[in-house]
DNA sequence: TAATCAAACTAAACCGATTTATAACCGTGA
DNA sequence: TCACGGTTATAAATCGGTTTAGTTTGATTA
């Protein structure tokens, strides 16, 4: 594995490898005509690939940016880190993809390797548990950005969406739709803003019209209790006629429950969901889903981390915080049918 | 943003350097217990994290490999890289996601940039444009995996399905149902492995069971003619009674179509997939498909690139080509229904 | 007393780039 | 002939680690 170096290109071309060095970075100024052309010309000849390593050392810059993902088990994830992925490609930074898979050990151990490889910045979906780090972090000038979920205690950039007015809309509909007894799915695990924030919408909505909330109507689910909770919650005295799940995870478990007992939406039971994602408008009830623009979300989060990184006046930055309005996607899942998915 | 380095923590512990360098590889046998708690205390104490690229830059490794797949809108994709990631993060390795979006040319940038970042191996879904290239590298002893599609152009390691088999089982299954007229949906674009292979295995089932082939019954789709392609299979005087879409993507577009033209499934026309997603099971009428093991795939790959990574004893490493079989997972969109998926 | 040796540690070279300070060259005007 | 300035090119330091060859120290041996 012979790699050709700058020096080789020197030898090559008959000059420094300063001067290589200056060609590759397009400083001509200072350079005859005849010396460019014969370091193109070995350059080309040799095939030679300049040493990214060795240039970020020396730099101080990696021109790579690390993004960790709560789960990737969600479509959500992976809608955000393609946003994120593109908008960097475009700008000249590479991405590292972790996966935390809500493990806030493993979250650690990232962001530990991200500093280790000297990313430029470090783009986050929180578990919460290493906000501490993550300040540390913060406060030495490192640039981060939070998406998704939002934490008070960190002072730096954030995008997420409106989850509240999200969590409303859908309410709200089921609402209109003569709807009272109304389920909603949660993950188990701590209260992040995600969770919390939806709550609270589905709390709104039940309260401005008056309907009474029943905590027997709201699950939490783990890897462990979900069928039973599903099913203490099916089998209940008076069950409910609609079920909000309060992302894309818990919508196909719920519905994977609901096809295994042959429970048929919309006729048996309404039901909403959180997150769109790629096959919803395909399922035996086309799925309506509170929307969240999530390519999107990457992209502004790669945004303004880029932003945070290139401005090297840190004084004059103010901190963002960036909230996506959420859409309802009205299709068959509700029990009739509109033309277009506006709320 | 002030790094803690190497040197800070000699001068803290009163040790030069080397010692402290020692220490962090592990190296104690020529170390006092006395200095080994010294340098202990001054890491802990200034929180200093080694710097990988400097280390990397020395070492002539950077413990990081790169995935290019062909195009992350496939789900396939996304779980390959699941099982790259998974495989990777257990051995020590980070992994650079890159998406050739299907260009050629997306695909020769993004791997001249791995090489610059000096990854210790690539693993690709090659488009075949690049293959030279590929070879080149190959032939210099860079390591590298191919997945999903055969090449016989190039020695290395391969990863893929056995695709041939897969169709085969696929068409079978149909015309035991009674079908003799069998769509075939690809998508358009440069004849590779896995789409010539699963063409064979259609041919071969129709021809074994006497069926004579339509050259009309077999479309390719590109982005443009999309509903087009479908409109004329669909409205011929003599249309297809099942339809088997070749991969992931595809089925959904035909999902798609079928679906705003209220053609119904199986009643209307019987179909299979290949590739079995998150979601197919919970389709209007959950789908038929030849599954591949696809995080497997991923995982296979990690292994033999890390194996061809870490062998210095170049000679000794034979390339190996690792066919996973492919299993018909039999659900309702065929009509009628079985009680497991082994075909 | 001097030579020998093992244990414990270190100076300096090196990886492959960038950059700063400086040098060589050439033509011009005094 | 020499000083000067502008143009073009280079030597050497640097980034933060690893590693090799070598030094220091104190005890042991001849």
């Amino acid at each position: 594995m012979v790699k050709v170096r700058i020096i080789d290109v020197a030898q090559k071309a008959g000059v420094s490898k300063s001067t290589v060095s200056q060609f590759l970075n397009k400083r001509y100024e200072f350079m005859s005509e005849e010396t460019r052309k014969r370091i193109a010309q070995a350059i080309k000849e040799l095939g030679f690939q300049p040493n990214a390593i060795a240039r970020s050392l020396k730099m101080k810059k990696t021109n790579t940016v690390g993004v960790i993902v709560a789960n990737i088990l969600h479509p959500f994830s992976t809608a955000v880190s393609r946003g994120v992925e593109d908008y960097c490609q475009k700008h000249g930074y590479n991405v590292i993809l972790c996966n935390a898979d809500d493990n806030p050990n493993k979250e650690r151990a990232y962001i530990h390797m991200l500093q280790m490889k000297q990313v430029d910045g470090i783009i986050i979906a929180s578990t919460g548990a290493n906000n501490e780090l993550l300040k540390q972090e913060i406060d030495r000038g490192f640039p981060v950005v939070l998406f998704d979920r939002r934490f008070d205690d960190l002072e730096t950039d954030m995008v997420y969406s409106d989850n509240r007015k999200g969590a409303y809309m859908a309410i709200e509909h089921l609402i209109q739709l003569g709807h009272k007894r109304i389920a909603l799915v949660a993950p188990a695990g701590p209260l992040l803003s995600v969770r919390s924030e939806r709550l609270e919408g589905y709390h709104e909505a039940l309260k401005k019209y008056g309907i009474p909330a029943d905590e027997h109507l709201i699950k939490f689910l783990s890897k462990t209790n979900t069928y039973t909770e599903l099913e203490s919650l099916w089998s209940m005295q008076n069950p409910p006629t609609a079920v909000f799940t309060i992302n894309d995870l818990m919508a196909m478990e719920v519905l994977t429950y609901f096809k295994q007992k042959l429970v048929r939406i919309p006729e048996d039971i309404a039901m909403i969901g959180f997150d769109d994602f790629p096959t919803a408008h395909l399922l035996a009830s086309p799925l309506t889903v509170v929307a969240q623009p999530t390519y999107d979300i990457g992209v502004r989060s790669a945004e303004l981390l880029i932003k945070h990184i290139e401005n090297e006046d840190k004084q004059s930055l103010k901190y963002v915080q960036h909230i996506f309005p959420c859409q309802l996607m009205i299709r068959e899942s509700c029990g009739f049918r509109k033309k277009n998915g506006q709320s």
